[in-house]
DNA sequence: CCTACCGATCGGTAGG
DNA sequence: CCTACCGATCGGTAGG
């Protein structure tokens, strides 16, 4: 018994340096860039030798896609968890737009948007990373058009043109993106507003008229 | 006179061995980043040495802020100078967004926008780099300004608070960014032409009643 | 046999 | 523009 509470202690020790790690990787990879992310930078920030970060990544390639699963948790629990939990319909497409923009405005990584960054990074390099973060993004312009969708269907949103699904997540997922770029590279505190404001001027113009848009 | 003319040819060809370094820097650069524009990669490139490469510049530095100078050079070219060349008022407003379109869909930079990528890159790393990006951005979003500045005063865009100046560079610009990004790393040819979708609704949702937007 | 590291060093390449 | 190099740092691995 006393084995294997050793030998638990030792693994639980392990998971939780691996998971330091991982966010000390992805807050780095908002500012600098994935690139950014060497093991000796690593090891310097953690206070660890480049082995005792290194033993836990079969490869560098390894650990760059594990940043960009524990970004994605990150992000889904500041962002997706929290909007899914307002009420299905225009409530929850605009909490998504709301929770995108608090997800700037609070820093929730230290250099923007993780995604934003390393997408702009790997777009041009092929290879698994670009795939993953690929894949992000589809999934997250997915999420958006989903819930567009979903509030047509329950009567919130008109059916017209202008209203479909693929072009409103285009037209919102781009404000958010725009006040990530004026926050970061101009130091704008006034971008996460502008575009909080313009997400709700295009939810509005996309509302039926029975339909408030929530605060 | 053959002294003279000697000098002279050397510095002309050694101004178009530097122009184009300027222009694979810039290429590469909106591809892999500025600091994937190594010495050792543009040597390769060119078919130069590493120190032929050097010998233009005073360091790393000085060839990245003449490599945004270089892509400004050609940013102007392709997007501001034509659209300049457009009747004042909404048609030139249109002209710019209409060819700041065209820019991406032909790939001027093979890495898709240049400031895009290298804005990214360097927006949460202090210096003269991050510096002159900031100012190109911020240019560029002035020109925006002062394009719906100038059709309001024409009497051709409304003077209501969703058509302020500030708020509609914003949102024209950011449309541009996510055609870009969804171009890049979702390879989607769709992109442009959601993006030119979009700020055609968002201008004609701007204009005057007697004001006609131009094809 | 396992894990989670350490100090040191491998072959290569960066800017200069 | 060339060859010939430097101090440092890269990803990755050795024995303890």
């Amino acid at each position: 018994m006393s084995g294997t509470l050793t030998v638990d202690g030792r693994r639980r020790r392990g998971d939780r340096t691996r998971e330091a790690i991982l966010r000390t990787a992805a807050a780095i990879a908002s500012a600098e860039g994935l690139d950014g992310v060497s093991l000796g930078r690593l090891a310097g920030d953690l206070g660890i030798s480049k082995a005792g970060v290194y033993a836990h990544f079969e490869s560098k390639e390894d650990l760059q896609l594990a940043t960009i699963a524990s970004a994605q948790a990150t992000f889904a629990a500041a962002v997706v968890e929290p909007a899914l939990e307002a009420p299905p319909g225009l409530a929850r497409l605009w909490a998504l737009c709301d929770r995108s923009l608090d997800y700037l405005a609070r820093d929730v990584f230290p250099g923007g948007c993780f995604f934003f960054s390393t997408g702009a990074e790997f777009d041009a390099r092929p290879g698994p990373v670009r795939d993953a973060l690929a894949l992000a993004r589809r999934a997250w312009i997915r999420l958006y058009e989903q819930l567009v969708d979903d509030a047509r269907r329950a009567g919130e949103v008109v059916t017209t043109a202008e209203a479909e699904p693929r072009q409103v997540a285009f037209e919102l997922d781009a404000l958010a993106m725009a006040a990530n770029v004026d926050r970061q590279l101009l130091d704008d505190a006034d971008a996460v507003p502008r575009a909080r404001r313009a997400m709700r001027a295009r939810l509005a113009a996309i509302a039926t008229p029975d339909t408030e848009l929530p605060a």
